[in-house]
DNA sequence: ACAATAAAGTACAACGATGAACAAAAAGCA
DNA sequence: TGCTTTTTGTTCATCGTTGTACTTTATTGT
């Protein structure tokens, strides 16, 4: 079979999927510039978003939303519990759980984050029309979904 | 104003996003996984990839095409070299530059590599049409290109 | 031609993420 | 009840990435 035929490049899935993880690259990259001023990195923005949405989640779960291991949890969150980011305590049913709060600056520093972050999209994506965004998140909820049964299945 | 109504979340481009940003990380993973069997990692698919492509390119051009330090370039050639697969030759013109190319052996786990993510990504977008794959192309095509351009604007 | 500036690559220290081994607590089961 | 298994979180060693400082070579300007 000849070589050229079968470039990857020349299937659109395949070019499609290297446009989205060049995309999430520079997107990440000019995610961690902006938040520079507000001392955080996109990890701990991540962090902050759960949070600000599920008030008293356990680490573990907090781990399995954001798609890291444990461990990684137990890195971050004592470090932005001694930057007052958080509080953490310890579930009474359960003594084995450390559920999550926000603090009142933690709560501002998100509405903050979420500010520059929401900015920082709405600039970037200001040429592609609505319909296109709306189709594209369609896609790739079917996606994720997709390989989160893969991962599942992989157990 | 209604905090309710300010959430992120309620916004197309920012929801589409946010999908787009876990299908990579869940993409991502799942790269992972299938290369271990030929004991590479995404990093160096994406180098194999580019020499594959281009070769002769010097590590520098070959940093900026993968958006990483040049340092990155530094920690990872020399060890693919060592594991024969790639070849690192000086440039006679300039001797500051070197010049990289593929091993036979190179070529041959490129192009495996390159099998297995095809197949993956094919998998995974399956259920995905081709008219939305092209239009989520072109789209992400535009944001890289604004991206890369606040990016120079920086300097 | 020569000093100053820029560019290519390297070395290194600091930071983040990961997985495995571990301790404590809960749940399941005989 | 008492023993085993599971679950939650931590610790640690390892690896990858980054930015900075540095060396060597080209280029620029006078």
């Amino acid at each position: 079979m000849n070589k050229k035929q079968s470039l990857p490049w020349d299937h659109p899935r395949f070019r499609s999927w290297i446009a989205v993880a060049r995309a999430c690259q520079l997107m990440q990259q000019s995610l961690t510039r902006s938040l520079a001023d507000l001392d955080i990195k996109p990890p701990h923005l991540d962090i902050l978003v759960n949070l600000y949405r599920f008030e008293g989640i356990s680490q573990q779960e907090l781990a399995r939303k954001l798609l890291v291991g444990r461990s990684n949890m137990s890195m971050l969150l004592p470090q932005m519990e001694k930057r007052q980011l958080i509080e953490r305590r310890g579930d009474e049913r359960d003594k084995r759980v450390l559920r999550l709060y926000l603090t009142g600056e933690g709560r501002k520093v998100t509405e903050a984050a979420m500010a520059i972050q929401t900015d920082l999209i709405e600039r970037t994506l200001a040429d592609e029309p609505i319909e296109q965004c709306m189709a594209t998140a369609t896609s790739m909820e079917r996606i994720i979904a997709t390989l989160l049964k893969d991962l599942r299945d992989d157990d």
